[in-house]
DNA sequence: GGGATTTTTCAGCCTGGTTTCAGCTTTGCC
DNA sequence: GGCAAAGCTGAAACCAGGCTGAAAAATCCC
């Protein structure tokens, strides 16, 4: 799950960032309005966090241009106490939802939950696709055969991916970009490990191989 | 499912009950903070949603009152988003479950429903869990064995989080943030000392660890 | 103020999740 | 069939995160 965090204070992102990724995303940072855009433009994110008071170039401006050219990323607003106007704003520019500063790191966790799975399927519930079912919550896999598997944190976040994209092919580049925060490192084979572990789980056929394409998990079972 | 619901502002009075009824609930509506106490005194809710900010008397008065009165219903305590303070108050009056305005609808239900779930296992009284019991009036927790232990505040507060939120993954932060008044030091081991110190009392496997994740306190005894 | 209790910090150790690696198998192409 | 590239796999190495005992710091309570 791929976010890009747009917040200017140095303290606040330190902490904010470390705690996205122990929730599971991989997380791109923009410290300014400029780069914040040129990411937004350049990169495909799940979601973004957008603090309005940047530095150069304003969060709504940059929420606008976005709109503008038709990127429909979901965008969760910052904004400082008390400012309503901001808000409104904000709403206005094409924000999906805000949140108050200072907030609690529950609700913007929970927010992002629900606008990532309001922006999918329909809302809440465990992430399931036929026989299989992910519980968030415990970060735990379910089978048909009622197995039940804990999963470790890459695992969970790698099968979420696939089950959010199904019956689509990903690249190793891609589920790189999505499992972790960085570009893909050309000579690692960490997503075929992970591919192995997965399959051990959640069945050998589940994931399919399209040589030198990408992998492919199949919607139902076949 | 009978539901007080307290709430003075009419206008979002209209669209809440109604989206409650729909979904189920019995309404009640006070709103004011002395209405609200007294029909908590008369009646028997399944769940209380309140608004903190009321005419009259507070919503955190009239919490203390019913808390005082031996009154265990499950409590949802509304408080606007940027007064994080206000829900520590809310915890401490006894509130079970919090929720910052603006919210969505859909939250809140989710909200309710696990609380109902909650109080279902447990019934008002001592809150326990298999063959644990926390006295929450002597902070002294009782296991199978005959054991008894007085627990010190901070070992108390961090039980009964978890035993209010048993099988699911509870971060450090969130423990933090629930277990004290404000949020996350990062670079401090508090909280896994006092898992340590739980463990020694509540029995090793109680509280599982996921690597990277937090930790799990599991509802029944493996 | 001083002793007792509780909370927090710290440092060293341990663990298990992640990554690497080397050798093997499969696939696609000539 | 023969070859090379891509993918698979089991085991090992590495390292961040978690555990723990003890001691320091803060708080409580006479």
């Amino acid at each position: 799950m791929r976010l890009l965090l747009v917040e200017d204070d140095t303290v606040l992102v330190q902490s904010l960032r470390k705690s996205l990724q122990q929730a599971g995303y991989a997380v791109d940072l923009a410290e300014n309005g400029i780069d914040a855009e040129y990411l937004g433009d350049e990169n495909i994110y799940d979601v973004v966090v957008l603090d309005l008071g940047l530095p150069q170039r304003s969060g709504l401006e940059v929420l606008r241009h976005w709109r503008a050219n038709n990127n429909t990323t979901p965008v969760i607003v910052l904004t400082a106490r008390d400012a309503w106007h901001e808000r409104v704003d904000g709403f206005k520019a094409g924000a999906d939802d805000y949140l108050g500063k200072p907030f609690h790191l529950e609700e913007l966790l929970a927010r992002l939950n629900a606008i990532i799975h309001r922006s999918k399927q329909q809302p809440g519930g465990p992430l399931s696709m036929g026989d299989l079912t992910l519980d968030e919550e415990r970060q735990t896999l379910t089978t048909a055969d009622g197995n039940s598997f804990v999963l470790t944190g890459t695992e969970f976040r790698m099968l979420r991916y696939f089950l959010l994209h199904p019956d689509r092919i990903l690249s190793k580049a891609t589920l790189t970009e999505h499992v972790y925060d960085f570009d893909a490192d050309k000579d690692s084979n960490v997503i075929e490990v992970y591919v192995k572990r997965l399959r051990e789980k959640v069945g050998k056929d589940r994931i399919v191989t399209r040589r030198g394409q990408g992998y492919l998990f199949r919607g139902k079972a076949p």
